[in-house]
DNA sequence: TGCAAAATAGCACGATCGTTCGTTTTATTT
DNA sequence: AAATAAAACGAACGATCGTGCTATTTTGCA
């Protein structure tokens, strides 16, 4: 008798198996977000999911597979943390600075975590191949929603038509990766009012008066 | 007869044992530079080499101190290629200069070899120990020599009174780290420049003019 | 030139790594 | 309830890891 009907389930109802692979993979993040993805073992990892490293490694067919499903579910978070959140903010000014306050947020949030963005770009900066490709893809995704907040702000009125996107976007970043080593290695206190502080250095030049006069102000 | 000549140099040549440590050091500095100091094997390393493993070992006599090793010898090379040509440049805004300079050229020199300075801080920030002692403890002593060219800077009149120091280093070491993270893995072209006019935009607030009035100027 | 000491090699160890394979258990469907 | 497919297990593999040992070679000095 045909067997054709088991593929005409309109929404398949999840196998077991794809809930055990969701629960390794988040067991899988919290262990890469403090070790590396580098560091990631299926034998540790299956010691904390208290599987057998075969019915671990049998979802994935490598570890290479892993540590990329690994960066989609990181991809995931950052985008419902970090980047929707924001979209409750106006348009502008605000969104960019709600999104800046996220991704510090998330930065240092982590301090006992680790960014695997961060992480991951020290790991395979000079290691080509698949696991770079997914991690370069997801930061150049952010970084584009980064820099569209920026333009947008400045099409809004918001900061001055001088402003050089690139460079702010630049500046901006750099703020986070010195967050981020600051706090978490040199474990320096006060790193957060330093960051935020230096957002609003960056922009201060740029800030459009509410009159569009052609005088432009600054704050130290 | 007495070949006192050879070794009659006042300052001892060393024996052959430290020639050779010095050659492993040197060898794991550039493989360590590719590959992280956890990536660092002492297997890898005696094939580069070309001894046995054993041999390699036994002048360290565990992986840590290899590790601290090629810690000590990267600081000493900072030192060098980093801040001491910057001694040459006059106090205050010149050697501050001259300082950042050197760091960038460092870092992007570096585009296709990478600073442990800033892979070990990700490798490291969660994992105690004497190598992360280490590792801190020079990234730290090269954050205080530029605070000191920050603090010489202002005391020589060319930065104005109300700069704070700390936060101006946050955020000249995000710059660096946000070239470093551009160029090397997100491999974007311009990031040089990026970090070059981002220097300049920190400082421009601050730098006084040479009448001392009261008026700051900036530049965008 | 001979001899002690230092430097290097050789070998083996336990551990862990990613991966494969055949089997057994658990889910799902008929 | 029987049949079938999916999931998880257990054991083993070859490799590589850091690290002890014990020889052997090389070096520096008398």
């Amino acid at each position: 008798m045909p067997v054709t009907d088991i593929s005409a389930k309109p929404a398949r109802v999840p196998h077991k198996g794809q809930q055990t692979k969701a629960a390794i993979v988040d067991a899988a993040l919290s262990l890469a977000t403090h070790i590396g993805l580098e560091g990631l073992s299926i034998g540790a990892l299956a010691e904390v999911t208290r599987m057998s490293k075969s019915g671990v490694f049998a979802h994935f067919g490598s570890r290479e597979e892993l540590q990329i499903s690994v960066i989609r579910e990181y991809h995931h978070r950052f985008e419902a943390e970090v980047f929707e959140p924001a979209l409750r903010s106006p348009r502008g000014l605000p969104r960019l600075r709600a999104l800046f306050h996220n991704w510090m947020k998330r930065t240092s949030v982590e301090i006992d975590s680790g960014c695997i963005y961060i992480s991951g770009a020290v790991e395979f900066d000079d290691r080509p191949g698949p696991v770079r490709d997914a991690l370069a893809t997801s930061v150049r995704t952010w970084l584009a929603a980064m820099r569209r907040a920026v333009v947008q702000a400045r099409s809004e009125g918001h900061l001055v038509s001088d402003v050089v996107d690139d460079q702010l976007l630049f500046e901006i970043h750099g703020l986070i990766l010195a967050l981020h080593y600051e706090a978490r290695f040199l474990q320096a206190p006060g790193s957060i009012d330093r960051a935020l502080r230096g957002f609003e250095n960056i922009l201060a030049p740029y800030i459009a008066r509410s009159t569009p006069a052609s005088k432009k102000p600054r704050r130290a």
